[in-house]
DNA sequence: AAACCTCGAGCTCC
DNA sequence: CTCGAGGTTT
C-alpha cells in the first residue's frame, strides 16, 4: 500500500468510527454489531501503529468513547474509569503475562479471571452505605448522572449490608449494567405484542434503558448489575482484588459467578477457555474474560499506559457475529413438502468459519426480520454451529433491495401451496411433487432407513430425475439397461449396487416404516409402531384409535398415519413391497430380551464418536438390552455414553448430575450383562 | 410445563 | 454430528 492509500483508508476509517460512535453513544441506535466496530477500530489502530506520522489528536484511537450527551447532568469520576487492553490468543496472553511480570519485578503473581459481561459500564457511589449516585462511564473522565434510573435496577441494593466490620465511608462500586437473555427475550416478546420495535440485543437494550430521561420507562426494563471492582474509596478495603470482590458480594451487590484466582499460566489459560465453553449456556452475554493482577498493591508499580492499565487485560473471544449481504432467498421443498426459505449470503467469516447460507426457517421469520433481498444483515453463529440471521441493518438500505414474495405455488411443480391455520410451515399440496419424490427416495435409501450402500443421495436423485424411479418399489425393480450405460457407473459399482439393494430387503420393519417418510413418524415412532403391530398388514388394518392407543403415540401421529393408510396408492405400495420380498413383519430377533437386565428401562444418550462401535450398533445393543436411547440429555436421562469430541451433551449431563461413562466402561458393562 | 421427537438445516472431516 | 425451531406427548 502506498502512503496516500494508507492515508485515505485511515481517513475513511476515522469517519466511519466517528459516525458509529455517535450512533452508539449519543443516538443509542447502533447500526453495526460491536464486533464490526472492533474490527474497524483495530484496522485503524494497526494502520496508525505502522504509520505513526499519520496519528492525529482527534483520531478515535486517541479518545475513549464519545462525549456525553447534554441530556444528563455531567459527573466527573474521582478516579477515571479506564478501558482495557485486549488480547486475542494464548500468545497474546502470554506476552501480557510476561510484560506484567517484568513491570512488577517478579515472576510469582496471582491473577484473577472473571467474565467480561457485555453491558454498560457504570459507577455506583455509596455514602455511609447508602446508594447516593449512579453514573455512566462516558468518556472515562466525565459521565452522566443516571441515579434515578439506577434506582430502578432490581438487584442493586439501596443500602449496603455489612455482616462483619464497618462499611467504608465512601465506596464507589464499578460494574456492568446488563440484561439477562431470558428477560430480554420476554421483554421483546411483550414489545412485539404491543406493536413496538424489538431491541437488537441485550446490550443495546440495556444501554438505551439506562439512559432514558423518564425513569419510569427504565423501571419497566429488566436491568441487572454485576459489580467487578471499586473506584474511589474512603475507608479500608482489602488489598487483593479477589477479596474486594468477596467484600462487594458480602455487602449485597451481585458479582459475576465463578471468578477464580490462578498463579499458573496454564491454569489461567484453562480458566479462559472454560468461559469460552460456558459462553453459549450463560443467561447473559459475555464477549471475553478479564484478567487482573490480584495484588492491588502492585498496581502503581506495574502502571497504566494511556488510559489502559497494564495490570489488567481482556481476553476477547472470537467474534460470533458478522455483517454480510443477502444475495438471494431460495425456497427448498423438503421431503414432507414443506417450503424452507434459505438465504444465500455473501460469504462472510465468523469465528474462523466461512458462512454462505443461513436458514430463514419460515414465512413468519422473514416477516419478523423484515428482510429484503439485497439487505445488509447481522449474522450470528450462536452455540457454535448453526448460523442465524439476527437483524437487518436498515441504515444500509439503498433502495435497490426488493421484497421477497412468499410463493403461492410450489417453485418446483407449480402446485398450490397451503399453510394450515396455526402452523408455521407451508406445504406443497402435490404428493408426487418431483422435489418431494427426490427427497423421499434419498430418505428411503439413507442410513437410518433402508441403508442401501452405493445408492446415495446423488445417485438417488439422478435416478428420479431420469424417471427410473417413481416410487419406493421401483428401487427393487430397476431397469438396469440404461443404468449400466450411465457415466461414472462401472461394471463393478453396478454389481455392488444390485447386491446392496438386494440386501436391503432384509431391513427390519421399523426401518421400512421410517423410510416411508410418513409425517411425524420418525425413527422412534416407527420403532414403537412396528413393535406394537408387528406387520404392515396389521398397521394397514389399524384404526386411528388403535394407533393412538400405542404408548408414545398420540392423536396427531395417529391421524397422520391413518391418513397415509387411507390413500389407496399407499396400500398398493405396501403390497408391491411385500411381493418384491421386503420384510413386512417383525421377527423374534427384533424383540428385546425378556429377562430384565441392569439396562432395562434406562434412558441412555450417546454423544461423540465411538471407537469400536458405530452409533447405530451401539443403539442396537442398548435396545436389545432393554434400554431406550434418546437424542437429548434431560434430567430424566439415566446415563450418557461419551465418545471422542463430545459436545454440549456431555456438559449438560454434568450440569444435571447425570452419570457419564466412556466407551470402555460401556463395553465392559455390556459384556458383563450379556454373559 | 417438561421431556422428547421430527425434520431440515450447515459445517467439518473423511 | 450437532443445532434449533416447531412440534407432540405425557
Amino acid at each position: 500500500m502506498v502512503d496516500t492509500d494508507v492515508q485515505s483508508r485511515i481517513h475513511e476509517l476515522r469517519e466511519l468510527i466517528n459516525r458509529y460512535n455517535h450512533e452508539y453513544h449519543v443516538l443509542q441506535q447502533p447500526t453495526i454489531p460491536d464486533a464490526e466496530w472492533d474490527r474497524l477500530f483495530h484496522e485503524l489502530k494497526r494502520l496508525e501503529d505502522e504509520n505513526p506520522d499519520f496519528i492525529t489528536a482527534d483520531s478515535p484511537t486517541q479518545t475513549v468513547g464519545a462525549a456525553p450527551s447534554e441530556a444528563f447532568e455531567q459527573v466527573r469520576h474521582e478516579a477515571p474509569m479506564l478501558s482495557l487492553s485486549n488480547v486475542f490468543s494464548r500468545e497474546g496472553l502470554n506476552e501480557w503475562i510476561a510484560r506484567v511480570r517484568r513491570f512488577a519485578g517478579r515472576d510469582e503473581l496471582e491473577f484473577t479471571v472473571e467474565p467480561k459481561i457485555d453491558g454498560v459500564a457504570a459507577s455506583l457511589v455509596y455514602r455511609n452505605g447508602v446508594f447516593d449516585r449512579g453514573a455512566t462511564r462516558g468518556d472515562g473522565m466525565v459521565g452522566e448522572n443516571v441515579t434515578a434510573n439506577m434506582r430502578t435496577i432490581r438487584d442493586l441494593p439501596r443500602t449496603l449490608t455489612s455482616p462483619n466490620g464497618p462499611i467504608p465511608e465512601v465506596l464507589e462500586v464499578r460494574g456492568e449494567v446488563y440484561m439477562r437473555r431470558s428477560e430480554f427475550d420476554l421483554m421483546n416478546e411483550a414489545r412485539e405484542e404491543a406493536a413496538l420495535p424489538r431491541f437488537a440485543n441485550p446490550r443495546n437494550a440495556a444501554s438505551g434503558a439506562l439512559r432514558q430521561l423518564d425513569a419510569r420507562i427504565t423501571a419497566e426494563r429488566p436491568l441487572r448489575i454485576f459489580a467487578y471492582g471499586i473506584g474511589m474509596v474512603v475507608g479500608q478495603i482489602p488489598f487483593k482484588h479477589s477479596d474486594t470482590l468477596a467484600l462487594i458480594r458480602a455487602l449485597g451487590v451481585p458479582t459475576p459467578p465463578d471468578t477464580g484466582v490462578y498463579s499458573d499460566a496454564d491454569e489461567l489459560w484453562a480458566a479462559c477457555e472454560a468461559w469460552l465453553e460456558w459462553r453459549a449456556d450463560l443467561d447473559y452475554e459475555i464477549d471475553g474474560v478479564v484478567i487482573k493482577v490480584n495484588d492491588t498493591r502492585l498496581y502503581p508499580e506495574i502502571g497504566t499506559v494511556a488510559r489502559e492499565p497494564r495490570w489488567a487485560t481482556a481476553f476477547k473471544f472470537p467474534a460470533s457475529q458478522g455483517v454480510t449481504v443477502i444475495e438471494d432467498i431460495e425456497i427448498n421443498v423438503g421431503r414432507t413438502g414443506s417450503l424452507n426459505p434459505l438465504a444465500h449470503l455473501k460469504p462472510v467469516e465468523i469465528g474462523g468459519v466461512t458462512i454462505r447460507r443461513a436458514t430463514l426457517h419460515n414465512q413468519d421469520e422473514i416477516r419478523r426480520l423484515a428482510v429484503k433481498i439485497g439487505d445488509t444483515v447481522v449474522v450470528e453463529r450462536a452455540g457454535d454451529v448453526i448460523p442465524k440471521i439476527v437483524s437487518v441493518v436498515e441504515e444500509n438500505r439503498t433502495g435497490d433491495e426488493h421484497d421477497f414474495i412468499w410463493p403461492e405455488h410450489c417453485p418446483v411443480c407449480g402446485s398450490t401451496v397451503e399453510r394450515v391455520e396455526g402452523e408455521a410451515l407451508s406445504y406443497c399440496v402435490n404428493a408426487s411433487c418431483p422435489a418431494q419424490l427426490r427427497e423421499q427416495i434419498s430418505h428411503f435409501v439413507s442410513r437410518g432407513a433402508m441403508d442401501i450402500e452405493g445408492l446415495g443421495t446423488k445417485l438417488a436423485r439422478r435416478f428420479v430425475d431420469d424417471g427410473l424411479i417413481r416410487s419406493f418399489a421401483d428401487i427393487y425393480r430397476l431397469n438396469w439397461e440404461p443404468i449400466v450405460e450411465m457415466e461414472g457407473l462401472g461394471e463393478k459399482s453396478v454389481e455392488n449396487l444390485k447386491r446392496s439393494i438386494e440386501n436391503s430387503k432384509q431391513r427390519p420393519l421399523a426401518r421400512l416404516l421410517f423410510g416411508l417418510g410418513i409425517r411425524h413418524v420418525g425413527q422412534q415412532t416407527a420403532d414403537l409402531i412396528a413393535a406394537h403391530f408387528g406387520s404392515t398388514d396389521a398397521i394397514a388394518k389399524a384404526t386411528q384409535d388403535e394407533i393412538a392407543a400405542v404408548p408414545g403415540v398420540g392423536k396427531v401421529i395417529a391421524q397422520s398415519l391413518s391418513d397415509w393408510n387411507a390413500e389407496e396408492r399407499n396400500q398398493l405400495l405396501l403390497n408391491d413391497l411385500k411381493q418384491l420380498g421386503l420384510r413386512t413383519e417383525i421377527d423374534e430377533s427384533e424383540r428385546q430380551s425378556t429377562t430384565p437386565t441392569e439396562w432395562t428401562g434406562l434412558t441412555v444418550v450417546l454423544t461423540g464418536r465411538l471407537e469400536t462401535l458405530s452409533r447405530g450398533d451401539a443403539e442396537g445393543l442398548l435396545k436389545k438390552a432393554g434400554a431406550r436411547t434418546s437424542s437429548s440429555v434431560s434430567r430424566k436421562t439415566d446415563l450418557v455414553i461419551v465418545g471422542d469430541d463430545a459436545g454440549s451433551k456431555a456438559d449438560k449431563a454434568r450440569d444435571y448430575g447425570v452419570e457419564t461413562i466412556d466407551e470402555q466402561e460401556f463395553l465392559r458393562r455390556m459384556k458383563m450383562d450379556t454373559d
